[in-house]
DNA sequence: CTGAAAGCGCTTACAG
DNA sequence: CTGAAAGCGCTTACAG
């Protein structure tokens, strides 16, 4: 029985058989309680249905489900996640987005995420351990149900939260094996051993490192310049040059200039990133140094603009979308509790030998 | 008189002299009960004295926070949001992170919002009013305290959804002048009317557009040339060519190509974006195009590498910084209530005039 | 200036 | 397979 003088009808909410438990809400907002009533079935019920936990009657999920896309109702995230003690975030902290790297790394991430129904809490640390800290902090505060973090270096207080959490956790870009950890990437020293072994490789000696921001991953590519040229014999540590800024095509031509200057008899040079590469690579044309012949070039990452370089950069191709989509995959078998999934996945790199070199 | 023998009492929690009103949360949490409890007062007194609320007694208001500090307290943002129907979130949506415009824009909101308390949602629509859509529905069931949009081109559902979800909202890049609107940027359509007319000033009359992603501002800026060239007397729609592929180097060294072979007597090219631009430039390089002689270039935003090609490019500099800090203290003062803030700001931008034009 | 009560909109045990 | 009760951790009125 339907009495249309009911006070607290507000409208032409869908009245079934059930009865009436509360007016509508102050806030106005559409609540899973509206929805449950119009569907006849108790709020519970409605929850499950709509979450999709299985034993719930086929026919009532199905009516709920309606009464849920006519009444347009949306689930409060606050809500549940109060209740649940579990959001539907992901917070995922990469170090900077000026570096396209990241910006696919993350494109990835998403693409696997959303559509399983998590939302992405983006986090910049700018290379920062400490704002890499209070970020985790922050986002620890929303319960995320899930992180993921670029790397392994991290203060101790990071490394506090993260350990004491209890959330699931994949590290991005590096792997390292050990017990509970779980990553996704390749092995930047190998990758960085590679590039110099082909550079020998092409008759080489006089091989320089030119790095900007030296964050952890540049200095393991470090580490594989040098072992692969103490191995050859040819290592001189004059040739190692870092500057702490971000990279960019400025910073490589400026760089390049400084260390042609101090070392004409350089012969090869790896760069950290593509961006510096593609710098010196403009440079080199205008100071009219040949490129391979006086000096060989190459890069990292790949980055766009490589190959229409003046003669086309050779670099190292990282598969950060795979990195992105595996680290994502492995994120959700973890949240889901699921047994057995890999800790480590090595996505491998790619050497891409082009004419500057 | 402390009961050690309580068996509500879990752990060492520090009891001041307040009764305890309920054992420690089954969650382990810290609670505002907990800071409440410890500094003596009431629930909603260690509330208010937390969040800065005028009008609580400085002795109390100090002791509660020694109280949230000594017991490491953190307060809850889904009990928060629940209570008081907003987060701490802003929503911030921008089209597209590869585009490192961008990408700045974006860090200087932070720089703004965040030391205000705010934290940014970051949503990534891809160009696509669809997706830009959903995050608008996604984001604002997380009730957050405003938005951040870019531009004013959506579908009639996500403007509606921004038109009656009553949360303030600043739109960013482009600048509208109607009632109730709140937009930070400049005149796209202007800029590239005066990029143009630079290139007219140069005496170039065959001067084309080329352009990518063909989003709103890159046909606004195709408006402003048009003008400019109508009004010159030489416009030529032949000249007009748009890819709606992403921008990138190896676009613009494409779209250079193809341009030129179907139009060899070309002798200026405006791009909506300094990658295509940088392309371009490096492919004239290679075919022996010599620029600016027989072409002159320009770009647009002069993004990062730009002064480094040969010849440097021509660009606009468009305050991207600029926007995103408008944008954001403009929001947060629309968010605090505050009355009589400027609706419109206009940021302008600037001819960066180097050798290719 | 301070507090007791109620409520925000969900989900988690616990019953049946 | 379904539901009534309690509770998640805060803040909003409403009193005093």
């Amino acid at each position: 029985m339907d009495r249309d003088d009911d006070p607290g009808a507000t409208g032409g909410a869908p009245s079934a058989a059930a009865p009436r438990r509360t007016a509508r809400r102050a806030t106005g907002r559409i609540t899973l309680d509206d929805v449950a009533r119009a569907a006849g079935v108790s709020a519970i019920t409605a929850s499950r249905a709509l979450r999709g936990t299985r034993g719930v009657d086929p026919a009532l999920t199905e009516r709920v489900q309606a009464a849920a896309a006519q009444l347009g109702y949306v689930p409060d995230p606050a809500a549940r996640a109060l209740a649940s003690a579990h959001s539907q975030h992901v917070a995922v902290l990469i170090p900077m987005l000026s570096n396209t790297l990241f910006v696919e790394l993350l494109e990835s991430v998403q693409r696997t995420l959303t559509p399983a129904g998590y939302q992405t809490l983006i986090g910049v640390t700018h290379y920062r351990a400490d704002e890499e800290e209070a970020l985790l902090r922050s986002y620890l505060a929303h319960r995320p149900a899930g992180l993921l973090l670029t790397g392994f270096d991290r203060t101790p207080a990071a490394q506090a939260l993260v350990d004491h959490c209890g959330l699931p956790c994949v590290h991005m870009m590096e792997t390292r094996e050990a017990p509970g950890i779980h990553s996704v990437g390749f092995s930047q020293q190998a990758a960085g051993r590679a590039i110099t072994e082909h550079l020998l490789s092409r008759g080489r000696r006089r091989i320089a490192y030119v790095a900007g921001q030296m964050d952890p991953r540049v200095m393991q590519r470090a580490d594989g310049w040098r072992a692969a040229l103490r191995a050859a014999g040819c290592h001189d540590p004059a040739l190692e040059l870092m500057d702490p800024a971000p990279t960019s095509m400025a910073l490589g031509g400026r760089l390049f200039r400084e260390l042609m200057a101090r070392h004409p008899d350089v012969d090869a040079i790896f760069f950290c990133n593509d961006d510096l590469a593609q710098g010196a690579s403009l440079a080199a044309l205008r100071m009219g140094i040949e490129v391979p012949r006086q000096v060989a070039l190459a890069g990292f990452n790949d980055l766009d603009g490589s190959d229409q370089m003046i003669p086309p950069l050779t670099s190292v191709r990282t598969p950060r979308a795979e990195v992105g989509a595996q680290a994502a995959s492995l994120l959700l078998s973890l949240m889901r509790g699921q047994q057995g999934v890999r800790a480590t996945v090595d996505v491998g790199f790619e050497l891409v030998v082009r004419q500057s070199s």
